[in-house]
RNA sequence: CGCGGGGUGGAGCAGUCUGGUAGCUCGUCGGGCUCAUAACCCGAAGGUCGCGGGUUCGAAUCCCGCCCCCGCUACCA
């Protein structure tokens, strides 16, 4: 089976943030659990480098839009390997050989016949020489940026008939009701289609940072069309002298913020549609990361959030897990400094830090650090039947938020566990040690699937915890709970999640 | 105006579709344990489930009305 997840491509006008690296380490975390399962990944993420604010924000600086993407894109490119993103490849849209797909396949959507010249109108700034949004408007008609007035003003354009699929989006939408998840946001989009679809403009005149219409060449394609595209040009090109377009193509999941959440639910399916091209399966949306006073995170209110900061004071796998942890994946949620803090302490340190602590602890001294080959306990063991299958459900649905939860349920009943059979007492009595043989057995087994599971989340902190088990197989098959002590040998293990870190 | 989401103990949430002892995490208070990163475990206090009606033997859950918050309403990547 494969697996095809992106997350969207960044626009390189803006400097990486939380926003950027939430969405990236979701799609990483769906990625290594696919793989973990053995299905045939992969994992794409990238910038978007074409558009008018990049051209104009080079104007701004002097220099060239493609000096300008090329350093910015170096910022984005640097980011994932920071968070320890395992994506096979980084696109970006100023690449020659996407350009030439792009022009390829909107070259088939223009020869289907679903293209026409026609009149753009918008609200123009003459010393912008751009045209407005109407949101980015300010009151009375004027530039935001010149708050000059505005005039009215026409431009011929090449149109994409998305009219012409009101009735196809439809029966899409009613034959894939989870092509738009979570659920709320199929209804947003299938709302916003049933209200009438109107044609949008697919070329702009004035505009030379882009990519050049084919069929036109004073045009350049408007941002989208080109930007859309990489989800499917990324696979052409991605691995030299090999087209991955048959194996994976359409994608299993595209990862979405709900800003983009029309493009990609409407006109994306769309323009498929009219290349005749196959239509991904999912796109998830996921929701916005607020400030911890509930707002909107700006510099000015200084309720940001700083990804950075997170991993300066307690590594990659506390920013991974608690954006997974503590937002429900689909809904907004609202992030801060005192609540990683929590987190971390109560339940990377505390709870499964503390887990792994103890077990290795009592192992090495009650059994010289060998695991006993005994049997487990039937009732853990038990627990832990299908616990494996849960998390598979609710990540075949990508709902990371959930499956952590089921994983963390089972963090917790270890340690009541160990509190239950009182290691420390068995171990006074000589008669008892074949019930302290099965309850150390038992919790290595525990913390071992357990891991297993948490691994596609905090990959760095599980494989040193594996490696301590004598036991560092991740594979998906590895997550059962076997019925006996392997005999391995356990390793001393520094504090996983040390909490001088966050003192400091 | 229209559409969608939300209003549940101090905080953050689940439960609402398929009515029937209101659940979880954190925090607070009390207790236990000592293997462990002063970690862990148990118990307790604390809620008119936004407001007002209605249906029902019984409603957070269904129906009607109202109030408040947030989002969307087309070319912002």
């Amino acid at each position: 089976m494969s697996f095809y997840i992106t997350t969207p491509i960044y626009y390189v006008n803006a400097q990486p943030h939380l926003g950027h690296a939430y969405t990236t380490i979701a799609a990483d975390v769906l990625a290594r659990h696919m793989r973990q399962r053995g299905q045939d990944v992969f994992f794409l993420t990238g910038t978007d480098e074409h558009g008018e604010p990049v051209a104009d924000a080079a104007h701004a600086q002097g220099v060239t839009p493609q000096e300008l993407a090329d350093r910015n894109a170096e910022r984005f490119k640097a980011l994932a390997p920071v968070l320890d993103a395992s994506n096979d490849f980084f696109i970006r849209t100023t690449d020659e050989e996407h350009k030439h797909r792009v022009q390829e396949v909107l070259q088939k959507v223009h020869d289907n016949g679903y293209t026409y010249k026609g009149m753009y109108e918008g609200w123009y700034c003459p010393r912008c020489a751009d045209f407005k949004v109407e949101n980015e408007i300010l009151e009375g008609n004027r530039c935001p940026i010149h708050e000059i007035e505005l005039v009215l003003h026409q431009e011929e354009n090449w149109f994409f008939r998305l009219s012409a699929f009101q009735e196809q989006l439809e029966q899409l939408y009613a034959q894939q009701p989870d092509f738009v998840m979570p659920s709320p946001r199929y209804n947003e989009a299938l709302s916003f289609i049933t209200s009438g679809l109107q044609d949008i403009s697919l070329s702009r005149q004035r505009l030379q940072w882009g990519v050049q219409v084919p069929w036109d060449p004073d045009h350049v394609f408007y941002v989208w069309f080109d930007a859309l595209l990489n989800y499917y040009t990324a696979l052409g090109y991605a691995r030299p002298g090999e087209d991955l377009t048959d194996r994976f193509w359409p994608a299993t999941y595209h990862l979405i913020g709900k800003d983009i959440l029309k493009f990609h639910t409407v006109f994306w399916p769309a323009m498929l549609m009219a290349a005749r091209l196959p239509i991904p399966h999912h796109v998830f949306v996921h929701g916005f990361l607020l400030g911890a006073d509930g707002r909107k995170m700006s510099k000015s209110l200084g309720n940001v959030l700083d990804p950075f900061e997170v991993i300066d004071q307690f590594g990659v796998d506390a920013l991974r897990f608690y954006l997974m942890r503590d937002v429900v994946f689909g809904g907004d949620g609202t992030v801060g400094m005192d609540a990683v803090t929590a987190r971390y302490e109560a339940e990377l340190a505390n709870d499964y830090g503390n887990l792994a602590s103890r077990t290795i602890a009592m192992i090495r001294r009650y059994r010289d650090g060998v695991v006993p080959d005994a049997g487990v306990d039937p009732e853990l063991a038990r627990e832990f039947d299908g616990l494996a299958e849960r998390v598979a459900a609710f990540l075949d649905q990508a709902e990371v938020t959930s499956a952590l939860e089921t994983i963390w349920e089972r963090v917790r009943r270890c340690n009541r566990y160990v509190e239950e059979r009182a290691p420390w007492q068995l171990a006074k009595d000589p008669a008892s040690a074949g019930a302290l043989d099965q309850t150390l057995a038992s919790l290595a087994e525990g913390v071992r699937v357990i891991s297993v599971l948490l691994a596609p989340y905090i990959p760095e902190s599980t494989a040193k915890l594996l490696a301590a088990l004598d036991a560092p197989d991740i594979e998906f098959t590895a997550a059962a709970f076997a019925a006996t002590g392997n005999g391995r040998t356990v390793a001393a293990l520094e504090p996983l999640f040390p909490k001088r870190a966050a003192a400091q």
